[in-house]
RNA sequence: GGGGCCGUGGUCUAGCAUGGCUAUGAUUCGCGGCUUGGGCCCGCGAGGUCCUGGGUUCGAAUCCCAGCGGCCCCA
């Protein structure tokens, strides 16, 4: 039994924008459209999901390091697909007559390549793997929307050098497992979608995309998994030099993983009509103590309290909300709307029985746990939160998804604010046309399970070449 | 890219059609009191470039133009 989530499936815009801000997590009333302010809650997720991802960054082989904000339009302008990709949104700084106008990063190839020219010298240095964490910069031009589509992006991008075909092939593979494994933690649902030709990155052999399923029913693109074949390296001029001593090409790979669009999915799958609900390893406050102080009784209270403090802030990061001018079932709602994991309730009763209620904020559920079972148990009702988590949001993403067979069944699903699976032939020219009659995207086929076409392309009606899912995005 | 709607204390909002009193109410915030197992109540107080700029007018939150920002629909 949990709480309604109805509100967010009713008028998913307005729910958001509204738990943003009481929640603290971001203030999109900064005057320059597309940039928000990340607030404290907003800014201490960010760190922690970045701490999750460099985590398994590293335990993969990859090496930090930072790169400059800017490079010249001449250096951005070296591979022909990605500058016809890019250009349009980039940020120009202008240094004024008679100097060279400055491209803000809106990602970092062409910023990382160079310097990777002048690093590869032969097979021993390859593979050659780096991340970073830092901002990049778009100037969209539809309308921006906090968290989604905003114009200053807090991203992890890693960029990684190989030998051969198969060694960058196998790259793209851990890569996929990287972002697995977080989004996991985070119990974000998706699909891994390759991008048809005409949707793939700007410079890249083929693009796999992580789509997390939107109560609006606009998919969240959290990540990209980019092979980018020799495109860029031959755009550079990156070079190695083999074992048998000839001079190769080598083959590379990118991959981008979007901190705030995977907040924004950790609160709308997670989040209902009391507020957010957090993973647990992300909760600002994981644990909060709740007195309720009867009349004559408060210094017991208090003082139990603090002992039940004691006995979970070394493990758990915990608040004793002691405010006196706030009633308890203020604070419930308090920290419900915040969706701290673990609440404990403690009142007269718990004092003289040496217990807590503790209630999870997953389900609202309550149970009496006594003080020496305490410890024990909120380990356990943490990870029951995160496997509960990942559970519920993985069978909404089913549910989500529908086969259709004709364009009127596809567009009838997505006025339901769904996603459609169908046939398709390949061409160009029908996925366009299908985009102008049931306003939603083909978004790809997936990677993780392959689907054969037993029938019909859905638009043209000749033998279909693949199965592909068709949603609306941000 | 095209179209529509909107912008009023921190937040939400009335007023705008038909220009005219000290800009409405709630919430929030501060102080005091009372309460405390799900948003309690009472008193006092604070808080406004009515998005910005220009125009019309004796007079603009209200009408007109432009810009900025937001939301929705279509491509």
């Amino acid at each position: 039994m949990s709480i309604s989530a109805a509100k967010k499936f009713e008028n998913f815009t307005a729910w958001f924008d509204d738990l943003l801000l009481k929640a603290r997590i971001a203030d999109n009333r900064f005057p320059v459209k597309g940039f928000l302010v990340y607030m404290e809650n907003g800014a201490f997720m960010l760190d922690k999901i970045r701490e999750l991802l460099e985590r398994e960054l590293e335990r993969a082989g990859h090496k930090k390091m930072y790169f400059p904000l800017v490079t010249s339009e001449e250096v951005f302008s070296k591979e022909a697909e990605h500058i016809k990709g890019f250009l349009k949104e980039v940020f120009v700084i202008d240094q004024g007559p008679g100097e060279q106008r400055l491209i803000v990063r809106p990602t970092s190839e062409t910023i990382m390549y160079p310097m990777f020219k002048l690093w590869i010298r032969s097979h021993a240095d390859l593979p050659l793997k780096v991340y970073q964490s830092v901002n990049v910069y778009r100037r969209e031009t539809k309308a921006t929307r906090a968290l989604y589509r905003v114009r200053e992006i807090p991203w992890n991008e890693a960029h990684t050098v190989h030998e051969n075909a198969s060694e960058a092939e196998k790259q793209v593979r851990e890569a996929m497992e990287i972002y697995r494994r977080v989004l996991e933690k985070l119990g974000i649902s998706y699909m891994t979608l390759k991008r048809p030709d005409f949707d793939k990155f700007a410079g890249a052999v083929y693009s796999i995309a992580f789509d997390a399923w939107n109560p609006d029913g606009k998919v969240n693109q959290v990540a990209t998994v980019h092979n980018l074949g020799r495109n860029f390296a031959r755009a550079y001029g990156l070079e190695f030099e083999k074992k048998d001593g000839s001079r190769g090409v080598p083959y590379q790979t990118c991959y981008g993983f979007g901190f705030s669009r995977v907040l924004a999915a950790v609160i709308a799958q997670h989040g209902d009509d009391h507020g957010l609900v957090l993973p647990p390893v992300i909760a600002p406050t994981q644990v909060v103590i709740i007195p309720i102080p009867f009349k004559g009784q408060e210094k017991k209270i208090y003082e139990y309290s603090a002992k039940v403090r004691d006995l979970v802030a070394s493990k758990w990061r915990t608040v004793l909300d002691d405010r006196e001018d706030v009633t308890p079932g203020e604070k419930f709602y308090h920290w419900e709307l915040l969706g701290t994991p673990v609440r404990l309730e403690i009142g007269p009763k718990e004092v003289v029985e040496s217990s807590v209620t503790l209630a999870r904020r997953d389900t609202l559920e309550r149970s009496k746990v006594s003080l020496e079972e305490l410890p024990g148990k909120v380990d356990e009702v943490m990870k029951s939160i995160e496997s509960n988590l990942l559970e519920k949001s993985r069978r909404m993403m089913m549910s989500l998804v529908s086969d259709a067979k004709t364009l009127d069944e596809v567009k009838k699903i997505l006025r339901q604010r769904r996603i459609a699976r169908i046939e398709w032939c390949n061409e160009t020219a029908c996925a366009e046309k299908l985009k102008e009659e049931v306003g939603g995207e083909i978004r790809g086929e997936r990677y993780d399970i392959a689907e054969k076409p037993t029938g019909k392309c859905i638009v043209c009606g000749k033998p279909a070449k693949s199965v592909v899912y068709v949603s609306r995005a941000y």
